[in-house]
DNA sequence: CAGTGGTCTAGACCACCAA
DNA sequence: TGGTGGTCTAGACCACTGA
């Protein structure tokens, strides 16, 4: 705790105090506080460093971006955990993955489609695709929302009849059916709506990794996934597996 | 213009004003401004909302996080263009890239290893690797910064005569002379120290996506890159190439 | 130099959680 | 119900950019 008590002396002009506040608390947590440890509060953290409660938050905010704290509204701040690796190659020899172990179905529903993938995945007759909405878990934790779109193209037509879990298995069986063409993947940072942050438990704004994949099957984009993970707990793990998956070096 | 004089009537309780604010502040960038566009100022955008400016600033710094505004100090701000994509499967058979469009070499040397790769990197007889950092640019742009590190297990010795530039090239050579056996990549969210900043031309506590790839080779780890990309202006791309490259479906 | 975004303060009130 | 983090305000000063 001693050396969470004062900022440096020899202030570092340049530096801002509260990246300077940031460093010293950071320094403090690793050294005398461990996962799960209770911070002291907001304002008696101020007081203690002697600045502002909002120089304070800034540090604090700075500190929770990069993974070390998790502060909740009415509880407390603690010192966060080690990332929690989500495997985007597990699913990953092809198509989005069927498997249920930490996976649980939203809904499954074909819908008007969005207007950032009208031009990529809009079928010919209509401007209908089927939306699969999985959460995602990783140790009893939602790490991330994944939001699956599927050309009628590639899945013709999908009894309403069925529930959405079943629906939802019977969609990916029949994209399986057909020879994946191609893969591609890009990771961006964004941020967290209403809606979504409700499903991953935070508040509105909330740094999220974006993963967008794109099916190419029967010469076209047959699908589009659209997966975020908090990017404050996750860490997206891409193992491109064994020797033989490499090319041999020339 | 009109549509961001004014926040919505009906206020939408529980959401808090700087997310209302954000959202009408999208809007109006979207469809009454375009790339490179300047915005009014703090002060006047705050008087305008008729809101505190620090409730105004967490507004665009939202929006500054998901890459849709570039703020610059003494300047102004401005509606940024759309994310660069940078490719990670270029360089992707295999080892780290050599080419040297786009790049470019800050330094290579011999140095002391730093704690967190101690325990994978660390060959027998020192406790020394070898480092090269480079910075890499997209559109004349400085998108992000990447750093090497190899065990003197896989290249043994580097003359220090040779000037940066060149003992680079060298060593990426001889590193190249090895069967790549294996390589592991994870993606997470970090924040610019001070000297990362600089580079990257931006102030410290900047989201950066952090790449770490590890890379097999003689049944040990051989080496390691750490690559910070700007979160603000990248999009990481993973072109997992064309059909070949795929498992036929089963 | 005037004007911009960046930092910092001191204080108020609110929403939420746990005892 | 008391204490926590979350939001918001009004104002000050600083550091930088560009004409």
């Amino acid at each position: 705790m001693s050396s969470m008590a004062t900022l440096p002396d020899e202030a570092v002009f340049g530096e801002p105090k509260y990246w300077q506040l940031r460093t010293s608390l950071l320094k403090a947590i690793e050294e005398d506080f461990s996962s799960g440890d209770v911070l002291p509060n907001e304002r008696d953290l101020a007081a203690r460093f002697g600045v502002a409660r909002a120089t304070l938050r800034h540090a604090l905010e700075q500190l929770e971006l990069e993974g070390r704290l998790v502060r909740k509204r009415g509880a407390g701040t603690t010192v966060a955990g080690p990332r929690v690796d989500v495997s985007l190659s597990a699913d990953g020899e092809g198509w989005p993955g069927v498997d249920l172990r930490d996976r649980e179905v939203i809904d499954c529903a074909t819908v008007p489609v969005t207007d950032d993938f009208a031009d990529t995945l809009k079928g010919r007759p209509s401007a209908l695709v089927h939306r699969l909405r999985r959460r995602q878990f990783s140790m009893r934790q939602v790490v991330g929302l994944e939001c699956l779109y599927v050309s009628r193209a590639v899945v013709p037509s999908l009894s309403t009849r069925v529930p959405g879990f079943e629906r939802a298995s019977l969609m990916l069986r029949q994209l399986r059916g057909h020879r994946l063409e191609g893969r591609h993947r890009a990771v961006e940072l964004g941020v967290a709506e209403a809606e979504e942050a409700r499903y991953l438990e935070r508040p509105p704004g909330t740094a999220v990794l974006v993963v967008t994949t794109t099916y190419t099957a029967l010469g076209r984009t047959a699908a589009v996934t659209v997966a975020t993970y908090r990017a404050d707990t996750c860490r997206l793990a891409f193992a491109e597996a064994g020797p033989t998956a490499l090319r041999p070096a020339s």
